[in-house]
DNA sequence: CTAGAGTGCGTGTATATGCACGTATGGGGT
DNA sequence: ACCCCATACGTGCATATACACGCACTCTAG
């Protein structure tokens, strides 16, 4: 009798990681048409006319600063995301262009079917206290600082 | 006012990725002297002299088949995991070595060091709640069936 | 026994994710 | 003006993840 028969699934991460990647088909599975990845959708959500500085998206997102740069490279070459200068000659700030805003309104309103149908499939309310679930775990476990050196 | 200005962590997918993205670097850097990822560590603790079918292994861990194999190639260059011949010339198996074994037996260690650390700073029971939450949620959300043709 | 359906795999391609390292710019103190 | 540090980025590398294709092997209807 060791670990591995025994509860394998007692890992908090190893199920999150299941979760996520039955949640990321569920909604991709949706988003099929626009072509449209989860995390792209979610870029895109997060860009308008403003410019927004590439460090300062990546803390929004909580996503690592090289993760985001390769993340927009597909979107720019669909040319839904352009970078423009900055204040700053080291900072990259990136736009919505106009086909972008388009792609996004169409994603956006995939999104909201596939969002209602996870609300059908698992219960309007179950869905709200995953969320509110999730949500408390998010401020609870805080993001890891870099290493101080 | 549009979406994205309002409610972008509405999607319970994106919150989920966020999620998944914290508790992953919480456990890797409790792994990290053993050098595992926390999807290798995963895969050892499944794993043992018994031999598995790949696809089986992917069923159980519900990953995609093409997935495990990539993920397997590391720790079979490792010596940690090996191949054996199976009852099917087309069905590729898998088994722990020994080094494998001793392996998995220094990273179970660190992985209950960080499942105590993140129950600490987390809460014993709200982990045991977060546990059962995604647990239901994947009762719930079955994972989609490939398009039948 | 043989053709075709079904099963199990690997590789190519593309995105997702983060770390280590190197480059370039901005700002302060002297 | 200059040096140094902090800031902001990109690239190389490695793993994670899945889909589309194509190959090899098994099994069964005829």
């Amino acid at each position: 009798m060791n670990a591995a028969t025994e509860k394998p699934l007692a890992c908090t991460g190893a199920r999150a990681r299941r979760l996520t990647r039955r949640l990321t088909s569920f909604y991709e599975a949706h988003l099929r048409d626009s072509g449209l990845k989860l995390t792209q959708y979610s870029l895109l959500m997060h860009l308008d006319k403003t410019p927004r500085a590439l460090h300062q998206l990546a803390s929004l997102l909580e996503l690592d600063r090289t993760t985001l740069t390769r993340s927009l490279k597909p979107l720019i070459e669909q040319g839904w995301v352009a970078g423009v200068v900055g204040p700053d000659a080291r900072c990259r700030c990136v736009v919505l262009t106009a086909e972008g805003r388009v792609v996004r309104q169409i994603a956006l309103r995939q999104w909201c079917v596939a969002q209602r149908a996870l609300e059908d499939e698992l219960g309007r309310d179950y869905i709200a206290r995953l969320n509110e679930q999730l949500e408390e775990a998010l401020l609870r476990l805080k993001p890891l600082l870099p290493e101080e050196n």
